[in-house]
DNA sequence: CATTAATAGTGAAATAATTCACAATGTCAT
DNA sequence: ATGACATTGTGAATTATTTCACTATTAATG
């Protein structure tokens, strides 16, 4: 069988946390209309997508939500929770560690890391926290998967080798610089919001030169 | 000409925050090796890239930083600061407010909102500060274009419809739940972290399997 | 000033991803 | 049961994107 195209794993990953939602509000079935609709995506696509996963709906009437759930959470991994943790815990990493992740079925945030010590003593969270000179030990120790990076730039790439000599498998960063994968056996993912700022005033720059030069 | 392609644009907006970054160090020029490795993308990529910005680079020795910056935001509309606003001040936005925003000189936050009042009473924040339902009457009178999106999932979508009413033009969410733009005008990006993890997640696990599988 | 080493730019080739069109299969109302 | 309708699955065509291979140009060195 072909790997995955990259976009079909990232749509599926989308399609999952939109079955989760979907399921917990007590719907069964959906067409892959339905599902492309509320992705922004053409079910055209949506059902390339899921020939990934071997036979999945009922022609006719759709799929069903445990079923196709169940089926992308064993192609892409998600049956079991990951370990991961939390670099950097100043505002952006206490929101963050307040809002979403403790809602997720699928990762548990175990460990919390800070440069700053006495930050460390006053904050009132319920993970073990740590120095970042220990996350080398304590990531190999915990077998910790994944990373999330809420740190000033300066020093996000320093970390990111830390965790990656603690053999972390991959890092979700979310400090405005590009972090890049030394070696390839780790994954990187960028946030960046003001890139994502950018990229939407190009997107409608873009649009309207083009619509100037048509007409 | 043609058009660029999105992964085009979204690599010029990464090379562009990488050129700032290194302008401020006081470095002249680079390589599309260099960028191309902070980047974690080919050198190939890279110029192919940079073709669509006409004549930038010197053959030999570089590119020089500076022109290649100007050239980058002539080309995507990034020669005036844009008008951007913040829906949702809990944790999540305050802290972003706090953190990101404001280093950029590209964006201007002018306005926030929050469905709390008495929150919006005590936030020691130097931006005006709006009820959501003025969302349209103060996004139209501004001339708003930017939306970043921090909220509980189930009141995005209905915030989403307010901001498009008054008007802008793209949309940064970050709520977790998937936002679709109903009409085509309105240009959405979503980010999930817990998607990221999983799609992490689901890397390394596809290519474990394919690596069992050669084996 | 000649020689060597870097490096950009680019058409063409290769690869990847999306879209299409339609057959096959199921559902639902009557 | 039957007809009308909805929906999936998929090979083929199309489109988009990346990679390659090579030329031309410049910088740096002795």
């Amino acid at each position: 069988m072909p790997a995955i195209p990259k976009p079909t794993i990232s749509r599926l990953c989308k399609i999952y946390s939109l079955l989760e939602e979907l399921e917990d509000k007590g719907q069964l079935k959906l067409s892959s209309n339905e599902i492309g609709r509320r992705l922004g995506v053409g079910s055209h696509n949506i059902r390339k997508d899921l020939t990934y996963l071997g036979e999945t709906g009922t022609t006719g009437s759709g799929y069903e939500i445990k079923k196709l759930k169940d089926q992308i959470a064993e192609s892409l991994g998600f049956t079991r929770k990951r370990k991961a943790c939390i670099v950097g815990l100043g505002k952006m990493g206490t929101a963050i560690l307040s809002n979403e992740m403790f809602f997720s079925k699928n990762f548990d945030i175990i460990a919390g890391f800070d440069t700053n010590i006495n930050r460390l003593e006053t904050l009132k969270i319920d993970i073990p926290l740590y120095p970042t000179y220990d996350i080398p030990v304590v990531v190999k120790r915990e077998k910790i998967e994944l990373a999330l990076l809420t740190l000033p730039g300066e020093t996000a790439q320093n970390i990111a080798e830390k965790l990656i000599e603690g053999g972390i498998k991959g890092i979700v960063n979310f400090s405005p610089v590009v972090l890049s994968s030394p070696d390839d056996k780790v994954y990187i993912t960028n946030i960046d919001i003001i890139d994502e700022f950018r990229f939407l005033s190009a997107l409608f720059t873009l649009e309207k030169k083009e619509a100037d030069n048509a007409g």
